[in-house]
RNA sequence: GUGCCAGUAGCUCAAUGGCAGAGCACCUGACUGUGGAUCAGGUGGUUGUGGGUUCGACCCCCAUCUGGCACCCCA
């Protein structure tokens, strides 16, 4: 690194193979959420700072956002999250929509911390919500979404679970066990700390926190119990929705689900890895009331976000990503002869992206040796010789890459020819 | 924002105060009409950056940047 301006801390640069990942990432969220008819949509990159001051958390908006004044002395963020620019979005044509809205997007972020694995300051983020009702069924449609993704991808029950609670089930809960409503938001810390405290200093903080002998005794009997969702009429419809969608073998009840957001009122999920190695996947929830803050009505809502760098890690790590190489938008590579020959090989390139072949030209004349090894180094699977013999015979000299096999066709049946070597290729 | 660990060739790592090295990768040749294999040779470094200590610093000290771990928070 001699004199090279670095990139700034907790930024990532996309190179032509990570930005081939970003985009595969993209597609496939773009599939999942186009199949269950949700619109794409987006907003400003930069909003007022003001827009997050009545939402959000606290520590969200003050000492996680980017914010900085631009020329004329206003404030402005770069935007830490989605859902106050979608309750504006809402809000603004409250009136005109048709409701329920499902709409989902996919953009960067930007949060001011300290970055680490699978965190860092700039990220790009699913965000996917059905807006406008309030059931239990429309809850477990987000949750099928979440697991088509998975299904989708090739990721196989239990590689990754998605974890379901309720907060409203928890709260009831918690009442029937005397903890006093002020005790409530230190306890659900406490359920949220379980997996990162050893038993003896959850114990410690348990007591604390104020909980008697009794309540913590009954606190380690819920989260202890998976069967406790029954008692939920909510989870009781949401797991017969999820059964009914077919995305059973991706959920799990599970009551230490808490989530750190205030807003969440009902349902919350989040997706971790089998082996809880890497931070959660994505997370959600209902909240019920996402408009009235910036100045509409009150909407129910459930939705759920997806950051990429821990899906890329997760994904990455079970061998579901796909090799940048296969990714290649320049399948076949027309090499070049001899300087003489160099405008030959342009009119054949020509001719066949003509035909909606995409065909990158050697630019300039090099030994055929060098310029196969080009071809297998920008992942090329095909790669097209026109010599003399071939001009002479109105003919090209077709190589799989892949297979090593090599064959010499009328330049007029080429174009057909690679055709069914792409496809037959793609396929495998 | 707090504490801790790390940073040496494109990558993975050696060298512990005394000549900056290896493997892989890359380039060239063997191979002037054919990539991956093999063999031979070669390029590549202000040791993250800036100061300090020392006859001498990759090594010790200070600062700073970046990455990672734990807090914090969450995607």
């Amino acid at each position: 690194m001699k004199n090279i301006i670095q990139s700034l801390k907790g930024t990532r640069d996309f190179y032509p193979e990570d930005m081939a990942i970003r985009n595969w990432l993209y597609r496939n969220i773009r599939s999942v959420s186009e199949s269950f008819g949700y619109q794409e949509y987006e907003g400003p990159f930069l909003e007022s700072i003001a827009l997050y001051a009545a939402k959000s958390g606290e520590e969200l908006v003050k000492e996680q956002s980017f914010v900085f004044p631009d020329r004329g002395g206003d404030l402005i963020t770069l935007r830490p999250e989605l859902t106050p620019t979608l309750a504006r979005m809402v809000a603004q044509r409250q009136r005109a929509l048709a409701f329920p809205l499902r709409w989902w997007s996919f953009g960067p972020f930007w949060r001011y911390e300290r970055p680490q694995k699978g965190r860092t300051r700039e990220f790009f983020q699913w965000n996917i919500d059905l807006i406008g009702v309030d059931t239990p069924e429309a809850d477990a449609e987000l949750i099928a979404i979440a697991a088509q993704f998975l299904r989708q991808l090739g990721v196989q029950p239990g590689q990754i679970n998605i974890l379901v609670n309720n907060r409203r089930l928890m709260d009831s809960e918690f009442a029937a066990l005397n903890i006093p409503a002020e005790l409530r938001p230190g306890v659900l810390r406490l359920v949220d700390r379980r997996d990162k405290m050893s038993p003896a200093d959850w114990n410690a903080y348990a007591i604390e926190l104020g909980l008697t002998a009794a309540q913590f005794e009954g606190l380690q009997r819920l989260l202890a119990n998976n069967d406790l969702w029954q008692k939920s009429p909510e989870l009781v419809r949401t797991f017969a929705a999820l059964d009914a969608l077919g995305a059973s073998p991706y959920v799990r009840f599970a009551p230490h689900i808490i989530r750190g957001l205030d807003y969440y009122t009902g349902t919350v999920f989040e997706a971790w890895d089998q082996a809880g190695e890497f931070r959660a996947i994505l997370g959600g929830g209902r909240y019920d009331n996402l408009v009235s803050e910036v100045g509409g009505d009150p909407l129910p809502g459930v939705g759920f976000a997806m950051g990429d760098v821990v899906a890329t890690l997760v994904l990455k790590k079970l061998g579901i990503v796909p090799d940048p190489a296969v990714l290649s938008p320049a399948p076949v590579l027309v090499t070049v002869f001899e300087a003489g020959m160099l405008l030959e090989s342009f009119e054949l390139a020509n001719e066949l992206r003509q035909a909606g072949i995409p065909v990158a030209c050697y630019p300039e004349a090099a030994k055929l040796s060098r310029q196969l090894k080009f071809a297998d180094r920008i992942g090329a699977k095909i790669a097209i010789v026109l010599g003399p013999d071939e001009l002479a015979s109105g003919s090209v000299a077709i190589k799989d890459l892949h297979l090593g096999q090599q064959a010499v066709v009328p330049r007029a049946g080429a174009v057909q020819y690679l055709r069914q070597l792409l496809a037959s290729d793609s396929a495998s």
